[in-house]
DNA sequence: CACATTTCTTAACTTAAGTGAACGAGTTTG
DNA sequence: CAAACTCGTTCACTTAAGTTAAGAAATGTG
């Protein structure tokens, strides 16, 4: 599991052994169970998330509905809205299969920082990117349809299909399951 | 002009006036007419912009069609794609207002943060912010209609609505001109 | 100033998503 | 094991967005 996140950490910037035991010293790995609710509405955290394993999700209960607007899969990075802004979350995050995580207190980030100049660089190099990422997926979301955004999410994030369930997977495609059901059962016929 | 950056800057990091100084010897700021094309799909790019005054706009001719997916105006930063991943641009940047626009170039960046690295936690810190407003703007998009995504713009960026031609503020929306007139036309009947 | 172009609106029609309800399959739980 | 839930699908109906076309209003240009 380790080697995992040092793999990751490797695409950014190399460790020395000294700096890898000093991350690995801070007991970041933690084991979730499915349906663990990390992060709820109205609640402050300081913790970012990085799925090692398994998978979590963003939604909003918005009219009594639950709304999904992300999953977070395999080497995925999480920093909530409230760690930044400091006020109460306005969604909540859970986990959509038993999963493990790398969960990393803003104050101890703090600290790591200023004994490894390096991780600050590397922080700034992935929020760059992810920024960078999400655009386009932004983009991509406002430029097409609904069938589009599906046929896409199936190139994309085939695994995701197998591992969400459908309503979820609706309202993160932006529209309802009965829709879901619909357009799929459309591009079937389509094809045949 | 030269204010506006500090007061923006000096809400992450103070600077010390030699820094300021060599901030401004790098001769930084541009004027740029309207209509100006910044950056074209198929380009490579090292530059970054930043909006003092003006509006600038991006989009992607898909189908032969223009699709507007970012407005940024006055202290709105963006990093194109294309100098994070180096491939070539997907899109279009043009300027929709005589604008005054920083422009900070990749190579130049790496200088003055080795020189300072105050600017590098300054950049971490802006890129972050993004991140996570970003963020909460594609939730907002994911989670509501075309409806309610025009009459959150008229509450967030009422300026848009003056600044920008209605198509293109409509595939910003995610939907078509006539759509747009239509909605619009809606909104005004409820109101009576 | 007249002509061309761009921008916005309106209308009729088509297509797809939202809504409410019902049903069966699978899972959970008392 | 039976009752209660959850999940996905289907259907009929409503609502809103896409499409095509036409024309009015505003803007730009020779």
């Amino acid at each position: 599991m380790q080697d995992i996140l040092f793999d990751f950490i490797s695409n950014y910037v190399s460790l020395t052994d000294d700096e890898k035991n000093a991350l690995l010293s801070l007991d970041l790995f933690h084991s979730v169970k499915k349906g663990t609710v990390l992060l709820k509405e109205g609640q402050k955290t300081q913790d970012s998330f990085f799925v090692l394993k398994g998978c979590i999700r963003v939604y909003y209960i918005i009219d009594g509905e639950e709304k999904t607007t992300a999953f977070y899969t395999e080497l995925g990075a999480l920093t909530p809205h409230c760690v930044i802004n400091k006020e109460p979350s306005d969604y909540f995050i859970s986990c959509v299969e038993d999963s493990i995580i790398l969960v990393s207190n803003a104050d101890m980030s703090i600290e790591v920082n200023a004994k490894f100049p390096k991780f600050d660089v590397m922080c700034r190099m992935l929020s760059e990117e992810l920024l960078a990422k999400q655009q386009i997926d932004f983009d991509a979301f406002k430029t097409s349809s609904p069938e589009q955004r599906y046929l896409n999410l199936l190139q994309k994030r085939p695994d995701l299909l197998q591992r969400v369930p459908q309503h979820q997977l609706a309202s993160y495609l932006g529209i309802k399951p009965q829709s879901l059901s619909r357009l799929r059962a459309r591009i079937l016929e389509k094809k045949n």
